[in-house]
RNA sequence: GCGCCAAUAGCUCAGUUGGAUAGAGCAACGGUUUUCUAAACCGUCGGUCUCAGGUUCGAAUCCUGAUUGGCGUACCA
């Protein structure tokens, strides 16, 4: 392929550093960035660093720079240099075949296969109570990042893996057997999930009125979490269900049916799949042989307790049980198991794992801990952590309902999204079917763009008062200009048959739209290594924003020329791709009209 | 106590490997439609980038220390 521009200035660059002051310039000290709005030109060169060879002021060394490359690179048709930024203009013409050979291309941004196999984990839902807001944002950054990874080339797995044992499920069935009166989910019209979830409410309310029963009584609260009959009872069911006992297996199973079943619903409504799942309850047992090997080689030592542990002091960490005195696991002790299962089963060269920030420390040790065992696969694990989703109010907790449920946030964003296109005048000419799917796509777009555009990293807080916008820097802005353009594209019965000619220049905004679409590869490969899908949210709010711009400034189907016509429908053509490109790796749709 | 993370406009957020006068959206105020969808566009207002030092030609960005908030530090998951 030949060299790109920005290819061209860093060499040229170079080589004038070279001729013209007798010094070798480092091709990564030569810092490339775009103009500034208020500055002629597209591309700047950052001056500064040039100055340490030179021995110049910035703004003469600028000039000199400014002047050699304007000499060798033909597109370049002007220059200025002002407070050490070398500001460079290109032509349109360069502009225009760019567009025309490059961008409009359907591959545009597409990379290649890289032969490399990638886990991603994420969702990994308890089964005792239904989604909230959370794992909603879990759920749309797992498959946002899953989605931009394949779009860079990996082969990408989707994993999750369920909790689907312990005693919270417990808790859950032991309401269920004393006050639920046989309910099920077809009995109550309640979705499984939330059937299953009621009753973990149950038991809370209970165990709460036990505990305090038992402090009246004069016991310290530790002790009467301890002691509560109905907190005793959970912990027999637990033993139960591990000794294979049926009843409680067949309660367990029953009761897991209703919420895959209320599961299945919630992710098919925000659009996500797996690949993959894991079970808990198939896993938990795992990682034993692992402790052996640690053992074996020394990584882990054995108290005299027999509890087993592993000594991080030197890392700066702590000592970490890895396995109890009695020989039963912990949590990192399956962790260890999975995360061996998931190689034997994949061999996949890099494995991410979508889970809270709260986790950090865990995963740090659960790393490290693998790769004392020297397992080569190590080095790709990578924990995604994202920070939690806050209340003005606080942190959601599901057993105190002061939880924003998935479901009941979708409805409403749905409903807002159907007052909205009604109040706009939108719907004429729909049928109930596609006034529905609009709706929905509207309101999931809202939802799904409001979380994303966030650095993962970053809490996030969530006032449930203030409805999520639907101007402005938000997903059905976006989806609002797809659509805008479809209808631009119809009136101007754009085909791929209609001949792409070359206008004779191009208006500013024309030419801001093409240098902003050209980014396009380089946002997808920055979101892909950082794993950030709130780049690619950003950047395709910066695409949408600048059409806008473009339509309202000139006109496209009322062009008087055919070249300058064909152009802009082409170029509108390749914005909406861009768009729904964009939009579908973050997993939102985008309409043809709204 | 120790560790990790965050702090940017009234609110919600951007801010590339350190680069120009720190940018968007919302809110407030004003303007734009006989012309391709006004969920749009243009403008006004709004900043001690938490604070104090340091490194640098140059710091929101890097380092040190503090402040505030969150999380972790369980033979819980």
């Amino acid at each position: 392929m030949a060299q790109t521009i920005q290819q061209q200035l860093v060499y040229y660059t170079k080589q004038a550093v070279k001729e013209l002051y007798g010094a070798d310039m480092p091709e990564n000290q030569i810092a490339l960035q775009e103009t500034r709005k208020e500055f002629d030109g597209q591309i700047t060169i950052v001056v500064f660093p040039i100055t340490r060879f030179s021995k110049k002021a910035p703004e003469a060394t600028g000039t000199e720079i400014g002047v050699y490359l304007q000499q060798r690179i033909p597109e370049m048709t002007a220059f200025g240099t002002i407070k050490g930024f070398l500001n460079i203009s290109l032509s349109d013409s360069y502009w225009i075949s760019l567009f025309s050979t490059q961008i409009v291309q359907e591959g545009f941004g597409i990379f290649p296969a890289n032969g490399r196999k990638l886990m991603v984990e994420y969702s990994s839902p308890n089964t005792n109570k239904p989604l909230h807001l959370g794992h909603i944002r879990n759920n749309l950054l797992g498959h946002s990042v899953s989605e931009i990874l394949k779009a860079y080339g990996y082969d990408v797995i989707k994993a999750n893996l369920v909790n689907d044992r312990g005693i919270h499920i417990c808790k859950s069935m032991l309401a269920w057997q004393r006050w639920g009166n046989g309910e099920t989910p077809s009995s109550s019209g309640l979705k499984g999930d939330h059937l299953v979830g009621k009753y973990y409410v149950v038991f809370d309310k209970e165990y709460k009125k036990e505990i305090n029963e038992l402090k009246a009584q004069g016991q310290s609260e530790d002790e009467a979490k301890k002691n509560a009959p109905i907190i005793r009872e959970a912990q027999r069911m637990l033993q139960k269900w591990e000794a294979g006992d049926q009843e409680v297996i067949t309660l367990w199973k029953t009761m897991n049916g209703w919420v895959y079943a209320g599961f299945e619903q919630t992710y098919g409504r925000l659009g996500v799949r797996f690949d993959r799942y894991y079970y808990e309850s198939d896993t938990y047992l795992l990682g034993k042989d692992i402790i052996q090997e640690g053992l074996d080689k020394g990584v882990f030592f054995k108290k005299e307790d027999n509890s087993i542990w592993i000594d991080l002091t030197n890392e700066g960490l702590d000592e970490k049980l890895v396995l109890r005195g009695d020989g039963t696991s912990v949590y990192i002790t399956q962790d260890l198991g999975t995360a061996q299962l998931k190689y034997d089963d994949f061999g996949m060269d890099e494995s991410i794992y979508v889970v809270g920030n709260e986790q950090d420390y865990h995963f740090k040790v659960l790393f490290l801990i693998l790769k004392k065992l020297g397992k080569p696969w190590a080095n790709g694990l990578y924990h995604l952590s994202y920070g939690m989703v806050d209340l003005p109010t606080g942190k959601m907790k599901s057993r105190e309902g002061t939880v924003v449920d998935a479901d009941d946030l979708m409805d409403e964003m749905t409903d807002t999204a159907r007052r909205r296109t009604e109040e706009l005048g939108k719907t004429e000419g729909l049928s109930e079917d596609e006034k529905a799917q609009l709706y929905h796509m509207i309101g999931m777009g809202a939802l799904k763009y409001f979380l994303l555009k966030v650095e993962p990293k970053k809490r996030l807080l969530f006032d449930p008062n203030e409805s999520i916008d639907f101007q402005g820097h938000t997903g059905p802005f976006i989806q609002y200009t797809h659509a805008r353009i479809k209808s631009v594209l119809s009136k101007g019965a754009f085909t791929d048959s209609l001949p792409l000619l070359s206008p004779p220049s191009l208006a500013p905004s024309e030419r801001d739209l093409i240098q902003v679409l050209g980014n396009y590869p380089m946002i997808i490969e920055a979101s892909a290594k950082e794993f950030s899908p709130a780049q690619l949210a950003n950047y395709v709010y910066e695409v949408a924003k600048q059409y806008n711009k473009f339509y309202h400034e000139e006109s496209i189907t009322k062009a008087e020329d055919a070249e300058v016509r064909n152009f802009r429908l082409y170029l509108s053509e390749t914005t909406a791709r861009t768009i729904a490109k964009g939009m579908g790796l973050l997993g939102v749709e985008v309409p043809e009209r709204m």
